[in-house]
DNA sequence: AAAAAAC
């Protein structure tokens, strides 16, 4: 893999650029490149493949947008395009942020007289499936619904041109990768395609799983020494475990902040969390893959027009999402996987803005920072915890009606595959167990 | 280790 080294600072305009795909920069009100943008372009207007790693918030999408409207521009369809052949494919690795790439896409490609569309689960099934049908040039997706439609022959992958995957290292984790490769099996060889590749976080371990998909991609990394933006202040704190919600409420409360990312490690923690914020007064709401998707669109777009102040997360929400002045983001759970920490925070201080992160580090998954440290480059400054700052007088959660949770999947696999003694429908005896 | 991702 070549690594490009040139550095030098380009204006759209200066690309050489259809006048088409210009209009939708100039829609778009962007005018001078940013770093990626400038090093990405000109490897990809020639078509050649690229990965591209840089940090959150510096353009990573535009960048593939505008070499792929460029490129299917200026580039005939190939021989043997039918109907329902598919010219671009984009990739994500969640719902919302294939949304966001969508509403993107439309805006930048609203002049290229392309046809786009988007494909996720959960919401929509017919409705997107007759989208698909009218004829698609652009088509962004997650890998589920996506392969859904293909098996059914909506589109086919025969003519693509260009594919993208956008947080590339999570689209080759373990949960992803058989999807990935399923779709990759079925466009053109790398040689006869272009493939785009972009995260904040490539690492060699993904790229060289990677390459084996693409022609000889340039690789352009960004600053990596430097996973995290200057305009994130980060701060840790030591709460001890009963600390934490007091913490988390004083802090709030000081802040003032009006726009407020909270993540957490799992489902059942976002989901007491959002109990517990509400019950204080905090209009507040939980994004996680248990939410239905509508609920999942309307949060997210609350929080984007400031009907909502403080969103709830899981990792659904690390990557790639883009919402203007975020001002904190809280780790109210240490992330297990330091480049996730990366993703998390940079939801704020995005495109040159500031922002404050703010981790707890305690028992349960400090373990995992100096990982984190060790991988951002350097200690993340720790402040005390006084008495001051901890809320008191709180209203615990109401506990509610307890909610049924679906079996974990592993456990019914096992289950099924060693023909358990559990009998199937009712527990021996005694009122249903809540683990944990 | 959890999360995400199709019906």
């Amino acid at each position: 893999m070549n690594e490009s080294t040139a550095a030098p600072v380009m204006n759209f305009a200066s690309l050489g650029l259809a006048a088409e795909v210009l209009a939708g920069i100039r829609d778009a009100g962007f005018t001078q490149c940013t770093p990626i943008q400038s090093r990405t372009l000109p490897i990809a207007l020639t078509g050649a493949d690229v990965a591209g790693q840089a940090q959150t918030g510096t353009g990573k999408t535009a960048a593939f947008l505008v070499a792929l409207y460029q490129t299917l521009l200026t580039r005939a369809p190939l021989p043997g395009h039918a109907s329902t052949s598919i010219r671009a494919l984009i990739v994500a690795p969640t719902r919302e942020l294939a949304v966001q790439i969508h509403h993107d896409a439309e805006t930048l490609g609203r002049h290229t007289g392309l046809r786009h569309a988007v494909v996720y689960g959960g919401i929509d099934y017919d409705k997107q499936r007759r989208t698909l049908e009218a004829g698609i040039d652009v088509l962004i997706g997650t890998p589920g619904r996506l392969i859904d439609y293909y098996k059914q022959h909506v589109f086919d992958l025969k003519h693509t041109q260009t594919l993208v995957l956008d947080e590339a290292d999570r689209m080759f984790d373990l949960g992803f990768i058989a999807d990935i490769r399923y779709l990759l099996r079925r466009l053109p060889p790398p040689q006869r395609r272009q493939s785009m590749l972009f995260s904040a976080t490539l690492s060699y371990r993904v790229l060289e799983l990677a390459y084996e998909h693409m022609n000889n991609p340039e690789l352009v990394r960004i600053e990596p020494d430097k996973k995290t933006v200057a305009g994130v202040r980060q701060i840790m704190y030591y709460p001890a475990m009963e600390e934490k919600i007091p913490l988390l409420i004083g802090l709030l409360r000081q802040n003032e902040a009006r726009r407020t990312m909270i993540f957490v490690n799992t489902k059942r923690m976002a989901e007491r969390l959002e109990a517990t914020l509400r019950a204080n007064d905090f209009h507040a709401q939980a994004l996680s893959g248990d939410v239905p998707q509508a609920k999942r669109l309307r949060f997210l777009r609350d929080f984007h027009n400031g009907d909502l102040a403080v969103l709830i997360a899981t990792d659904v929400a690390s990557r790639g999402l883009h919402i203007p002045e975020v001002s904190h983001v809280f780790n109210f759970d240490l992330p297990q996987d330091a480049a996730d920490y990366v993703h998390r925070i940079g939801r704020t201080a995005r495109a040159g803005a500031q922002g404050d992160a703010i981790s707890f580090a305690c028992e349960e998954y400090a373990v995992g920072l100096p990982d984190i440290e060790q991988y951002i480059g350097h200690k993340i400054p720790s402040a005390p915890i006084t008495p001051d700052m901890l809320a008191t007088g709180l209203t615990a959660a109401q506990p509610g009606p307890e909610r049924r949770r679906p079996p974990r999947r592993g456990q019914t696999h096992s289950a099924q595959r060693s023909g358990a003694a559990r009998p199937p429908s009712r527990r021996a005896g005694g009122k249903p167990r809540r683990s944990r």
